[in-house]
RNA sequence: GGGGAGUUGGCAGAGCGGUCAAAUGCGGUGGACUGUAAAUCCACUGGGGCAACCCACCUAGGUUCGAAUCCUAGACUCCCCA
């Protein structure tokens, strides 16, 4: 990178590693330069919480307010309803509109965390609030989406598509290419993004859409759309698309995605997710995950051998404060050590409770395991104990028959599978 | 509208009447080595059940002593022609 951005935004989003394209930068950093910038990321609505893969977004959102600017979130409630076909193999199955919005209120969520949203007063405010402050928007493009008549909206929008140059776009090429389908819905997706653009910049003045470099196709479409609609110049930037160093997805652990929202993913499991990065990674994701200063980052990424494990923990320890808090970060910490330094138990462990009645006459080992979270299946607990990396108290388990009354769990009994994974089990 | 090909475990992809829960690769898990790292090596890896055992190769029927494999109908996908 040899552009010298004069801006704070672009600054940071180059040192921090969060640059991966921008379709004019310096047009974007002047415009940084000059005032308060309205920026864009689009969040589809497909789950119930975000994962650790859009935490590059947000952050990108968090220091883009830190910088002076305005974040926007805009949730897909209209455009989930159609499902983003960018470099997919397969067609989403189609979620059912109370299932988007319920998506979409636990998604909303995480986004008072890390970013401003002012007053309730001024979270729903309008144009008025645009370019006077930089406080956070929460939008939903079901709002310009949802009413949307076919026949004008072929004529006013749809006429300067190509669908040529739509077929052309990387992201649906992999899937014509492998003669995969791609419904006419699916084909919409990027018009209707395109047009989300559009609308921001009418309604909000958006200058800049963000999001993963998958996204970039979509993004200049929305650009292209903008300019022949209302010969207005707008910018797009892209993140890199992350996968750890040894080649896989950024944000799965052994229990799948490691998402946002406390009640779908634990701190401390969250904790342990950063905790765990590859000693490659550190560095990259302080930089990208964390606020420390630069040269901090890069203290803690130099350090040797068994040291980067401090790293990890501070890594840990501020992403888990970002996300859930510092008193969350600080009793995941204390967990870890307890359970991994000398062995023992922490309260922050995953836990099982069970009353009276769900014990019954007894309940046996294998369901434990898999009612804690420890094994998919009860096969895989049983696997798990043939292989003896099944242990209770730190005892290997040996006979997969076990079966437990009230009295044995009178006191709270700690399973594991493997060295890395515990639970408590007890009684309510 | 007509003709052809296909649908197999988390994914990719073999199998084409019994020895098939089903080759192989990826992914995942456990173990060894370490630093709760990476790389490497070893093992395991469809589901339910404490177990006996049961369910399972798109769906529903059928032929067979016996079917993922054959037949019929249906669903879905891809290709070619109009």
């Amino acid at each position: 990178m040899t552009y010298h951005p004069k801006s704070d935004f672009m600054r940071v989003m180059i040192e921090r590693g969060f640059l991966a394209d921008c379709t004019d930068y310096q047009s974007l950093d002047e415009a940084l330069v000059e005032g308060v910038v309205p920026a864009y990321i689009g969040f589809d609505a497909t789950a119930k919480s975000l994962h650790v893969g859009s935490l590059i977004q947000i952050m990108m959102l968090r220091w883009l307010q830190k910088t002076g600017h305005q974040p926007i979130t805009l949730m897909g409630g209209g455009t989930t309803k159609v499902g983003d076909p960018s470099f997919r193999a397969d067609e989403r199955p189609l979620l059912t509109p109370e299932a988007i919005d319920a998506n979409i209120d636990g998604i909303k969520q995480v986004f008072a965390k890390y970013l401003d949203y002012g007053d309730e007063t001024n979270r729903s405010s309008s144009s008025e609030a645009v370019g006077q402050n930089n406080k956070a928007l929460m939008l939903n493009n079901a709002e310009w989406l949802d009413g949307l008549n076919y026949l004008d909206f072929l004529r006013d929008i749809g006429r300067h598509f190509s669908v040529n140059r739509m077929l052309s776009f990387e992201s649906v090429k992999s899937r014509l290419d492998r003669e995969q389908s791609l419904s006419f819905l699916e084909f919409n997706y990027m018009i209707l993004q395109a047009y989300d653009f559009l609308e921001l910049n009418r309604r909000y003045g958006c200058l800049l859409q963000m999001g993963g470099s998958d996204q970039w196709g979509n993004i200049v479409n929305g650009i292209d759309l903008t300019r022949r609609v209302l010969d207005h110049e707008i910018y797009g930037l892209t993140s890199p698309l992350l996968t750890t160093s040894d080649g896989k997805k950024m944000g799965k652990s052994q229990n799948g995605a490691v998402w946002l929202n406390g009640d779908m993913c634990a701190p401390y499991e969250f904790w342990q997710f950063w905790r765990n990065t590859t000693d490659a990674d550190v560095g990259r994701f302080l930089k990208l995950y964390t606020e420390l200063p630069i040269e901090e980052c890069e203290r803690l990424a130099a350090l040797e051998g068994s040291e980067v494990n401090d790293a990890k923990i501070v890594l840990a320890n501020e992403v888990t404060t970002l996300c859930h808090g510092a008193e969350a970060a600080a009793a995941a910490e204390a967990t870890a050590r307890e359970v991994f330094e000398k062995g023992g138990v922490g309260d922050d462990l995953p836990t099982l409770e069970l009353t009276a009645d769900e014990i019954g006459d007894g309940i046996s080992i294998v369901q434990l395991i898999v009612r804690s979270g420890l094994a998919k299946s009860g096969k895989e607990a049983k696997r798990l104990i043939a292989e003896n990396g099944a242990k209770m108290d730190d005892a290997p388990l040996s006979e997969a028959g076990l079966v437990l009354d009230a009295a044995a769990l009178s006191t709270p009994i700690k399973l594991s599978a493997g060295k890395k994974r515990h639970a408590l089990v007890k009684l309510a």
